[in-house]
DNA sequence: GATGAATGAGAGTTCATTCAT
DNA sequence: TATGAATGAACTCTCATTCAT
């Protein structure tokens, strides 16, 4: 009957915490923030409704909770592309990483493509979206600058609208769009 | 004294359609479609909720009145710009009224967005949307190919992503998105 | 162009009021009086929403109208009854007319049960009802007694609860109910 | 501290859901189904109108639910009859048991004459109410039987719409059905 | 007499949020 | 920490009724 330890606490709290958040980031993505009540959350996640209460003051904060994590995992994605050597080779990951991404994480793409169109309904995201290209838009530059590219400033912003474009002509057409053609398309263009 | 005649039945129908169809698209692509309700749409509109009921049957009736009214708007577009002669300036002409469009009509932008997003939740908009991209995509191809591009096909498919990922990014950047400069480089890279 | 007679507008009168109350009473009995709007009995009546109103106050007052309508038709059922001679054979004849008349007219039934629970709800036609049971039973009472029936007062009241329990019942059970043989066993016991 | 065990809430479970059937069961009969609201149900109940849907689903699911509650009651009527010694002594406690019911039930009799009348409107109770009166005409049979009676198939549904009968007579008359004379009499007929 | 567009109160229902345990 | 019963505001939708023509 000795009292639980903090650390012991802690982790308790982090799995809840985790586990409300994958149940969330499933059914936001799938159906929609509006459509997804707290009461079908709780059921996929496998806790009480009010559970949720104690990690998240309103259902505005999980959308929040749900977006920073997934950012977070975004890092991981980044890393994966820093570790290829500078020049074609890392643009080239970059695509590859990108396009496997867009097609796998379609739950994911839609997420965000909901939030960047609602974005005035989370204005705590806003700030960090907007923050998140800020960020991506110079490593892009730096990466088409090391692998020779001319006007690497201009092609960078060309390039990102390629990219969230192909990300949304996907969500909405599927596999009615031939993205593997595209993909080499685009590999060949700018990785030669 | 004597009914209305069923003409002037009709002039009063659709002048309350079109007050009932502009406040739903002015609301809808400001707030999101749960998040405007029929009470806000009758107040935009000057009319009562119950009414609304004459002209759409469920408020998903309203979402697809407003896409389908908008889309009819879409074909000004299209004619203004095959108005233009064959070739780069069609081309150009092309670029000129879709950023000007994207600027300008952000409503309807952003409308189109959240609509792209949430497809499965407008089934009869879905096909509609599928529709228009696979009619607009060949004309792309045929104004490269006038303009005298050596790869029409493939060239269309980007430029469609490029367009499509600019109007996303302006949604969400606004003008923090240097759009004018976007623009004149566009038109330097397809029309010389 | 010279004026109707104000013969003539009566009787467009009567003929609108007619199939106005005919719809009504079609709908009420066959859905119900309160899943039976206004709109619905306009447009089986073939007339606009708004006419109705200019026979019928309030949506009560069709159903008034609708039950004294059909009240009406039942003086023909007695005077049938009373074309008859005397006695016995009046009495088949009373059976006879009552059971086709429960098995052929199984709408005016459910209306008239639906009227009599909740007749609360219609004032104006509580003391309708009523009446005409204080007007049948006597009746009843005339034919058993014509017909040798030793106690005719007494009988005439369980009668008239046997006629109204099997009316209720094939309402309920339908072909269920074994209607024929209950009709020649009644026979076989009042008319000898 | 702790939540609740499972048990207490089962207990507060039952005990709203027995004060929501009490008062729909109530304002039903009084009111009739389509004229009682869920928010005068939940005024009468003392509870919040969310709450009922936390137990039916549905209006519907209530009406449903109010049935099957009293038809459980119903099985108490029966146990009491079966109680007495077969024979004419069984007979007259039914009848004792019936027309103390009528008189005492009216509310119940109401709740049911208008189901009876709308059953196409809730199909869940539609086979609840054939097999109920397929139940209890087999008893009705063999309690004649019992009773000496010669003819105890046919005159049981006889008798069983000389009971329905009267029920539904007193619904509509009240006090002005004799119904302690019919009562008696009906005893004398049947008990000798 | 006849039309149907318009109104708005009120219905059934959902759901984010609270709170006693 | 965790539970789920309870709340009530807000939603979508219906419909009796009115009224200008």
């Amino acid at each position: 009957m000795s009292p639980r330890s903090s650390k012991q606490f802690e982790e308790i709290r982090e799995q809840s915490r985790d586990k409300i958040l994958a149940a969330a980031f499933e059914l936001f993505a799938k159906k929609g923030y509006h459509n997804t009540s707290i009461s079908q959350i709780a059921k996929q996640a496998g806790v009480a409704k009010g559970l949720i209460y104690n990690y998240f003051e309103k259902k505005e904060d999980l959308m929040t909770g749900v977006v920073m994590h997934e950012f977070a995992q975004g890092d991981d994605f980044l890393a994966q592309v820093m570790a290829a050597s500078p020049g074609k080779d890392r643009l080239r990951m970059m695509f590859e990483l990108s396009f496997d991404f867009i097609t796998q994480n379609i739950e994911y793409q839609r997420l965000m493509g909901q939030l960047s169109m609602q974005l005035n309904e989370f204005p705590d995201l806003m700030e960090m979206v907007k923050g998140k290209y800020q960020v991506l838009l110079p490593l892009l530059t730096e990466m088409l600058r090391d692998a020779g590219h001319p006007e690497p400033e201009k092609e960078s912003i060309i390039l990102g609208a390629i990219m969230d474009g192909i990300g949304l002509q996907y969500i909405v057409l599927g596999d009615a769009l031939a993205i593997d053609e595209i993909k080499n398309d685009i590999i060949n263009r700018y990785c030669k």
